[in-house]
DNA sequence: TAGTGGTCTAGACCACGTT
DNA sequence: ACGTGGTCTAGACCACTAT
């Protein structure tokens, strides 16, 4: 076989309902080190972001396009597959597999409130109040998995956009797990600077609720005592089981919200 | 090849070092419907969840459970994908799979309120206060997808758990989709009636905040005026893109917050 | 060097839904 | 009856990690 890329396009073009990935050119690319599943499950969610395969429209049958692009028919089931898992194609027996019409933006993630601020456009700021250490209360050390009283690093800060107040967090982690500098914590988001020392962020936690502000909160961000705010606690683990984090957060419910979307489980 | 079950036990016990899973029973029985490599991750994860399989605990590598279970190894690789797709267990190069050491509790899902509470042993009750039509706002026809005025189904529901009001559930349905008789609303929750329609559920789009009571919303909950609510606003798609349902929701954030489990993309 | 998971192939038969 | 995806096999070679 060659070794050099291989394209697939229309052949002989029949004279109905052809599907329309029929007339696009997907290329892989066999020296490359990216597994062809992956090249081509990219591709395909290229196509169809970019409306090149519109909502609902067919695939084509996975022998057909496996002989097109020169692959096995299990590759690009994989491909394939990775598309369903997100929510972007549906595969329906007897049918085939279809575009969603729906457009699914992104699915939740452990996200981090400087990322999705950064993704807004929304030019984030941190000060951050506290950087030390502390005995951990009943509430932290159960949360890390960790002895009542034993030392535990403790994060306190202010998050911004546009010069308005956002969100009061604070953080939790097990000490000797991590050096954290101010000057990092106000240039980037937590989670970054956990993943850039190696920590392979695995699950998480988290529980929203909403309750008043108190005297100290209203002032922190700039709403009345009473006002609504939002709320999330997050314990997150490593790879390995182990509690890396635990937050206990507040946010300003006139000027946040949690969006996501979900898929259902099938 | 036979067509009974197959069962894999441990061999001669070496002196050293073996699985944990060596010593269990994996059972696959090909005369049953249900695909070999489902049965396979049954098993598995019933081991974990049963500690039969403890965390940390390497699953053995694939070809040789693929021997022992006499089933090919893709098939036994597709079985521990899915439960690395669950967060159950961890894939590591030159070393095996091993089982995470956190309890996964439940992914994140399209949880409905009635379920929620069902599961926690709350015997919800429901009391429907609306159940007509009315012309849709801007609001609800862009949430569905439909013309503004449109006619939509309304639904309004009062949730209760121990007597104690809950949550106040309103939703807007597109017309023609379904017939919802106020008993069986107050029997068991919207999707599970939705579904029992025939409606394959897809994914959704939902906004968590928050806000304080007014006057009436505390009546109808049991707050005072000015208490903080949870706020969710909830679009629901079938595996077809439609829109087939929006629902705008107040929680007593005093008596209820959001749970939930999620994996991170890797 | 040895062992693990990661990827890939070229077939096969079956169940389901449409036609 | 036909075409689709769903499942399964028995191999192969590669990349990474530990020793």
């Amino acid at each position: 076989m060659s070794d050099f890329p291989v394209t697939a396009t229309a052949g002989y073009s029949p004279h109905v309902s052809k599907p329309e990935s029929a007339s696009l050119d997907f290329v892989v690319d066999r020296s490359s080190p990216v597994p062809l599943y992956y090249q081509l499950a990219l591709q395909l969610e290229s196509a169809i972001e970019h409306g090149r395969l519109s909502p609902g429209s067919l695939l084509g049958n996975e022998i057909e396009l496996a002989g097109r692009l020169g692959l096995s028919r299990p590759t690009v089931r994989q491909a394939i597959q990775s598309l369903v898992d997100k929510g972007l194609l549906v595969r329906r027996r007897g049918i085939g597999t279809q575009v969603v019409h729906s457009q699914i933006k992104r699915p939740l993630e452990l996200s981090s409130l400087y990322d999705d601020l950064l993704e807004a456009g929304q030019s984030p700021a941190t000060r951050v109040l506290r950087n030390d250490t502390e005995p951990s209360s009943a509430e932290v050390a159960a949360a890390l998995g960790l002895a009542e009283g034993a030392e535990v690093i403790v994060i306190e800060r202010l998050r911004s956009a546009h010069g308005e107040p956002m969100a009061r967090l604070r953080n939790y982690l097990p000490p000797g797990l991590l050096q954290l500098e101010t000057a990092q914590l106000e240039a980037t988001g937590l989670y970054r600077l956990m993943r850039s020392a190696g920590i392979t962020l695995h699950s998480a936690r988290q529980t929203i609720g909403a309750r008043s502000a108190t005297t100290d909160e209203g002032a922190q961000l700039d709403e009345c005592e009473g006002a609504a705010l939002l709320t999330m606690q997050r314990t997150t683990y490593d790879d390995t089981g182990r509690a890396v984090e635990y937050g206990s957060h507040i946010y300003r419910a006139s000027r946040y919200a949690f969006d996501f979307q979900l898929l259902v489980r099938s």
